[in-house]
DNA sequence: CTTTCTTATGCAAATACTTGCAATGACGTA
DNA sequence: TACGTCATTGCAAGTATTTGCATAAGAAAG
C-alpha cells in the first residue's frame, strides 16, 4: 500500500511512532467519506484488532488534529465527529428546531477568519466548523 | 425584591412555573457578573437550599437559553459556561498555546450572521461564541 | 379546600470523553 | 543483537452533562 507508506513518513516528520493502532485508526477515518465518530473508528479498528482501546483512538484522533490531517467538530452536548481533511473546506448550520443539517460555504469563515486575523493577530481555527440556530422554515414558524 | 416580581412574571408568560428552585437558580446566575457553570450555580443555591440537583439546574439552564435570558457557551470538552446576557455581546479567543482568552467584538460576529441569514434564510445563535486557535504570539512562536 | 391534571424535581443510571498509571513496545546507541 | 530511554497503549477510574422514571408540587376547576 503506498499511502500507508506516506502515512508511516507524515507520522515520523511530527516526531510520532507509526504504531499499528495509528496506522489502522488513520485508514479508518481516511476512507470514510463522511465524517465520523470516535466510536464508528473504534467498531471499525476492532474488525482487525480487537484489542483497541477507545482511550487510544482519541488520543490518535487529538494527534491527527494537530497536525491537521483530521478536523474535530464539536457537534454540542460533548459530542464530536472527525473527518478526513482535503482539499475543499466545508462547514455546517444545523437547525435546533428540525435538526436539518445545511451545508455553509468556507467563503463565510474565511473571510471571517481573515477579519479576525487582522484585527487581532489570532489565528482562529476554523476547518470545520458547525453553527446552530434556525432554518428558515423553523423561523417562519415560531415568528 | 422588585426583580424577583418581574423574573416570576416573565417566566409565566413563557409558560414555565416559577418554582423556588428556578428562581433560586436565576437570581444565582443573574447577580454574577462573569460567567458561571452549573456546579458553580449549583454550589451557589445549596447554600440556602442544599436539596438541590444538578440535574434540575441544568434543565433551568437550558430553559433560560431558550427563554434567551442566559447564553450557554461551549467550552470545548463537554463543558459548557452560562453568562446573563445583558445589552452588549462579547465574544472570546481562546488559544490553544498559551491558552489565553481575548475578547471579540460582536461586530464581526454580527456581520457574519447577516451575511447567513441573507444567503441560507438561516438565523445563526451566536449570542456568546468562542473560538479556538493560536494567538498572535504563538503563532510567532511556532512557525 | 379538595380533586385532578400537568409540570418539575431528585435520584440513579447512562453517555461521551478524559486522565493517571503501570506495562509494553519502538527506536537510537553501542 | 542487546540495552536504555521515552513514547504509547490498555485498563480503570474520573469528569461533565443527559436522560428515564417515580414522586412531589404548582395550577386550574369544582
Amino acid at each position: 500500500m503506498p499511502c500507508e507508506e506516506q502515512m508511516i513518513q507524515t507520522l515520523k516528520e511530527f516526531g510520532h511512532r507509526p504504531t499499528p493502532q495509528r496506522l489502522m485508526i488513520l485508514s479508518a477515518v481516511r476512507h470514510s467519506r463522511d465524517h465520523v465518530t470516535a466510536s464508528d473508528v473504534l467498531e471499525q479498528v476492532k474488525e482487525s484488532y480487537s484489542f483497541i482501546d477507545l482511550s487510544t483512538v482519541y488520543r490518535t484522533l487529538d494527534m491527527l488534529k494537530q497536525m491537521r490531517l483530521v478536523s474535530e467538530t464539536d457537534m454540542g452536548r460533548g459530542t464530536y465527529a472527525y473527518e478526513w481533511l482535503g482539499q475543499e473546506r466545508h462547514h455546517h448550520l444545523i437547525c435546533n428546531g428540525c435538526d436539518r443539517i445545511e451545508l455553509l460555504d468556507d467563503e463565510f469563515l474565511r473571510s471571517l477568519g481573515a477579519n479576525i486575523s487582522e484585527s487581532y493577530g489570532f489565528e482562529a481555527d476554523m476547518d470545520h466548523v458547525v453553527l446552530f440556530g434556525s432554518c428558515r422554515e423553523c423561523t417562519g414558524e415560531s415568528e
